[in-house]
Parts: structure tokens; C-alpha cells; sequence
DNA sequence: CCGTATCCGATCCGATACTG
DNA sequence: CAGTATCGGATCGGATACGG
């Protein structure tokens, strides 16, 4: 039995090369959901992108880009204007990421109250337990 | 509209403090989605849980949990026998996030190909920028 | 068995400066 | 406008040793 039936019947084996991790890692970052959310509407150029990301720095917004191109999500074209503009573009394959993201964005939404309920109460358990 | 509307209809501005965030960075670490797949079935002794998670070390994985359950998705469970036995169990709050992590999961193991393909066309591209 | 403590190297990320 | 280059702090994760 491989990682594939992971979630099927049966207590599973995870090794480090877990087939999920291979791409889980690469998406999983600071800011690739939200540069796909930002993208859903249409094209946009870079320092368009950098705007909607508050708090994004130019860096980690072009490496982040990189990665989502390299790994296919996203599309890079050079506009051959003066000053040189760029384009980004969510692909076909972004595009059937962003439904399990979705999906998690909103599992996030939903679940934050009770989450951080469950840290208040954790939290004080561990205050308890100093005392 | 904030961002929680993000989804819905036109562009969206996101601040580093996007509510997705507060719980994404907790679950999205290296280790939390395979935990929780192995818990899936039943609780499940910290070792046992080790054994089953390939190339953890004993350091990543009692963080792991101490932040599933700090989140309240697993709760921890102290069996008073010599030696000490502690058990997890995945909580009602941690199953409803499996929801979305298979999800996402599926999504890895069907767009691995492309995402391959698309890499190596990337690198193929960049070697060919280098001559 | 189930941790905690410590060190330590790798890596991420922000800040800053510079370029076509 | 859209990068690249570089530096340094913070954080992560592994290895190891030790304790209840």
C-alpha cells in the first residue's frame, strides 16, 4: 500500500518523500494563497500584486511569484513597454488550486473562534500550572 | 468589505494580518496534515504516532502536537501506568479540518505530473537564458 | 515512555541598495 | 516598473544529552 491511500482504511505509513510534501511545501508559504487570490479576477502587474499585499516585500513577492510560475501556477509575460511592465496570470492548473484553497480558507474563517478559545483555555491551563 | 469577503466578487486588498493567516502558519508546518492523517483512525500514543511519521524527530513532533493541541485540534491524554503513556486523539474541531486537508492532498497527487512537467520546463528555460 | 534543554547549522524573510 | 544582490536577524529543524 503507497502514500496514495492515505486516506483510505487503515493506519497509514508517512515517509519523509511523502508524495504531498513535494508540492504541500511549495504552496504552503507566507503569501502564494493570497497571491492567487489576487489574481482570480484577471492579470495584474507586479507592483499591482505588491499593493493588494500589504506588507509584502518586494523580495518575497518576487520569489514567491518564481516558485508559483516555476511550479506552473502562474504565468509571467513581459509587456514591452517603457518602463518595462510585467504581467502575471493565473494558470489552468492555479486555477484547480484554488478550490481546496478556498476550501481551507474558509475552514479557517470558521474555525478561528473556536480556535482561539481553545488557546485561551490552553494558555491558562499552562498560567495554572507555573502556580 | 474585509476580508472576509475575499472570495467573492473583484479585487481584494489583503493586510499582513489576513485572518487566514492566524491559523494557516499553525497548520500549514511540515508535519501537522501527516499527524492528523495518522490519528485519523483512532488515538494513538506519542510513539506510536513517531513510528508512523518517517524521519520525524522527537523535537519537530512534540511541537507539532503541542500546537495541534495548543489550537485544539488534537487533545492529549495522560495514561497514569510506569512508564508514562500519553495518547492524542484528533478532537471534533481537528476533523473537520481533514475536510479540507484531503482536499488539498487530492490536489497534490493529481497535479504533481504538471507541476513536475511545468519545472522542468522552467529550468529547461533558464538553462537556456544562461547560453 | 515521554518529554525538556541546549546547541547549531540551514533557511526564511525583511531592509537596503543598486540596475536596465 | 520590475527586478537583482547582499546582509543580518529571526526562526526552524535536526542532533544530542539528560530527566521524571
Amino acid at each position: 500500500m503507497i502514500e496514495t491511500d492515505v486516506f483510505a482504511a487503515g493506519r497509514q505509513h508517512f515517509s519523509v518523500e511523502c508524495p504531498s510534501r513535494l508540492l504541500f511545501d511549495q504552496i504552503a508559504d507566507k503569501w502564494s494563497m493570497m497571491v492567487l487570490t489576487v489574481l482570480d479576477p484577471g492579470p495584474m502587474r507586479f507592483n499591482g500584486i505588491k499593493r493588494q499585499l500589504e506588507g509584502v516585500t518586494q523580495k518575497a513577492l518576487t520569489d514567491c511569484l518564481r516558485r508559483l510560475e516555476r511550479n506552473g501556477l502562474v504565468s509571467r509575460r513581459v509587456i514591452p513597454v517603457s518602463p518595462i511592465g510585467v504581467e502575471y496570470e493565473i494558470t489552468p492548473l492555479g486555477r484547480t488550486l484554488q478550490v481546496p484553497f478556498k476550501a481551507l480558507y474558509r475552514w479557517t474563517l470558521e474555525a478561528l473562534p473556536q480556535v482561539e478559545a481553545a488557546r485561551a483555555a490552553f494558555d491558562a491551563r499552562r498560567e495554572e500550572a507555573v502556580r
